[in-house]
DNA sequence: CCATAATTGATAATGAGTCTCAATAACAAG
DNA sequence: CTTGTTATTGAGACTCATTATCAATTATGG
């Protein structure tokens, strides 16, 4: 399914379908929700596969552009990404006191975006938003 | 009145309000829009000021701690900044192809936020919302 | 003015991500 | 299957933003 995407968005572009890629692409969706490019590069050395941190970074790339991943946020310690195929568009609040994430997805707010969009003569494509604050728990924790 | 400000975050801290931390506040407001770190440190160096790279990157995270300025996004290039004081909070259309930036400020948006939040028992602080897409001129341009 | 502790800045260090390039592998055509 | 062409790989060098070091300097309260 990703796979076959994947083949034709390389075709198209005369490019190859290499093991090593079709390694990344599997780990990439095998993580059930966000991850990093260091832990994808580890998570194959540990299964003994094999493919290089390079080839992890521009493969990683491949995929976004082909739509299978995302970059979710980029952080300190570099970008966040997740699978984007299957899963659909969501929104993120993000604790900053745990780090836990809530994926959430509200139509009104989606709907709204567009008519902003409208409003300015604004195409928009896609969108990212992020909203930090507590989570119930560190709320609590808080008191 | 900015200065005030920041200089009773400093005390509140035991922190030092210095020469190079008013100059570095002064450039950072004295920006209309975005600007980045090394922007900043060109701008002080070009007006015959002086504070060192190490000393803009330090004062800009003290400056975002008190809120005087905000990180607007991460880019592959750096972090943009933008004052927040005086500037009511608003987000951001960019144009995927010419780079541009439109601000917007959404009441509705802002209100279905929060009772998205609110729906999740999640405490919101602050958010970003960036809606990439086509500006106006980058549409015409397209056919 | 003095003592103390924060600050500065030159420079080294860190770390994510990209680039280089010789060796290797994919793949289309025969 | 064999071959030729050309993309890909990976080790390591490199870039560039940002942070850490640390000795010299300076703000600040008394
Ligand atoms: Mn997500
Ligand atoms: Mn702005
Ligand atoms: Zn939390
Ligand atoms: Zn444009």
């Amino acid at each position: 399914m990703e796979k076959k995407l994947f083949i034709t968005f390389l075709k198209e572009r005369g490019l190859r379908f290499t093991k090593e890629r079709t390694v990344i692409l599997q780990k990439s969706l095998s993580f059930n929700g966000h991850f990093d490019p260091e832990s994808l590069y580890h998570q194959i050395r540990k299964t003994g596969l094999k493919a290089s941190r390079a080839s992890v970074y521009r493969t990683l790339n491949l995929l976004c552009e082909c739509g299978l991943i995302e970059r979710v946020r980029k952080t300190d310690r570099g970008t966040i990404y997740e699978s984007s195929f299957g899963h659909k568009h969501h929104d993120h609040m993000l604790c900053i006191r745990c780090g836990s994430i809530i994926e959430f997805y509200s139509e009104p707010l989606e709907k709204i975006q567009e008519k902003v969009c409208k409003k300015h003569g604004f195409l928009g494509a896609n969108h990212t938003l992020e909203i930090r604050g507590y989570c119930k728990t560190c709320q609590k924790k808080k008191k």
